[in-house]
DNA sequence: GTCAGCGATATTGTCACCAATCGTGCAAAA
DNA sequence: TTTTGCACGATTGGTGACAATATCGCTGAC
């Protein structure tokens, strides 16, 4: 039986050649971003083999820029690599991704404790632009742009809380989940649940209540475990 | 002006050679983690080179596997790279140290909380073995004993959270703070006022509480927190 | 018809070499 | 005496080739 599930068997090559750019050599971790990008994007699916020479012919790079920008990836948890089995794209379980929201529970609401203590009028005046953006995207259905409001809220808290390390963490896993992330807000009626609590989000950071920031983040991403649990009763696509 | 500060000029040659072990060669990662035990154990000092004709002497491995593992290690926030200047052991600061134990704050109260949940007769009769070994160390002096229980102690509640995200990011986080964590272990007095914290964490989760257990947590890296402050105030060393 | 054995192929892991780059020390000029 | 320029040594980054290893398909026996 030689039919592996998913796409195991898919090769790496070319999904959408948008010009090699012949890069002559040189350059090692650029390799890194842009293999990066094409994974987060999705432009790779899960469990997809990623043999170091197509990426190197795709990229135009050399096999070793290829292979530590494969070991990086294994790294942060994009992709899994077996001995002399090459690598692989990752996948995140459902069961993961919940934890990895439980993970981001307690740190962004760290986040967003510091953050409200941090935050100046300006910064005030952004994240309530960004809210705003949030509405008028659910006003519209535009769930493209919700999703983008969404992603840059929490970068920005992350931002203005000033913590180094959390942010790290945070940016690590947020990379792992995107998947579900973007399945989430593809659920129908989903932003409906989600945007006043990212306005009590926005609100409590900019009246400075460190306290109330947190218990928003808390309660927003507690819906958000809601929602990856509901989701696992009804068939993934 | 030759005369750089700290040990930036030491090179990495054999500081204690315990017979190199001729590794015939082949495996890549185990030198991984020799070097990674190296570096925490403090085999190595922050900011010392780790040139990788050096490292791969010393090892006995070839340069290539050296290469990868430097790489793994500048990932995991072990060691600092830079563009053709290459390695050397990262020093985390005071300020990061305090940052990290925030997040280890917040994400540790998780994995104390859902441990309460989890945990089984046998496993509360562990940590009352470990509880009472701390005791037992801070009786008779041993700073050592208490530091080695203190770790023991972490890294079972760690795992009997079996939330696999949590621990992983927590296992990074300890690895680069371990310096910190020491250097405080070693402060007089400190083990008076941390043992009851402990055995606090001990007994929350031993009774199933887990809203106490997190409490419980968050209390113990609070007092680690202030006394890495205070630690601020006097002469690192 | 199924399964074990086996050779061919694809892919990764490692090594030796070369090029590129940086730091350092010396020498010459101001 | 100080500063600037320059060349050398040390070290890393990259490439190509080769060895090691796993996978796949085929053949043949039970």
């Amino acid at each position: 039986m030689s039919a592996d599930l998913g796409a195991s068997g898919a090769r790496a090559d070319a999904p959408a050649g948008p010009a090699p750019a012949r890069r002559g050599e040189g350059d090692a971790d650029a390799v890194l971003g842009e293999i990066r990008d094409a994974i987060v994007r999705g432009e790779y699916v899960p469990d997809q083999r990623l043999v170091e020479a197509d990426l190197s012919a795709r990229f135009g790079a050399g096999r070793s820029a290829v292979r530590t920008a494969l070991l990086q990836l294994a790294n942060e948890g994009l992709v899994e690599r077996v001995q002399n089995r090459g690598a692989r794209v990752r996948t995140v379980s459902l069961e993961e991704a919940i934890e990895i929201s439980e993970v981001r529970m307690a740190v962004e609401g760290l986040c967003a404790a510091k953050a409200a203590e941090r935050a100046k009028a300006d910064d005030a005046a952004e994240l309530r632009g960004i809210g705003a953006r949030m509405e008028a995207a659910v006003a519209m259905g535009d769930v493209l742009g919700y999703s983008e409001a969404n992603q840059l809220l929490h970068q920005r808290i992350r931002a203005l809380s000033g913590q180094g390390t959390a942010e790290r963490v945070l940016e690590r896993l947020r990379a792992q989940s995107v998947r579900h992330q973007f399945r989430l807000a593809l659920q129908p009626g989903r932003p409906a649940v989600s945007l006043p609590e990212h306005l009590a989000i926005i609100e409590a950071i900019c009246s400075g209540d460190a306290r109330a920031a947190e218990r928003a983040v808390r309660r927003h991403l507690g819906s958000v475990i809601e929602a990856l649990k509901a989701a696992n009763h009804q068939p993934p696509r």
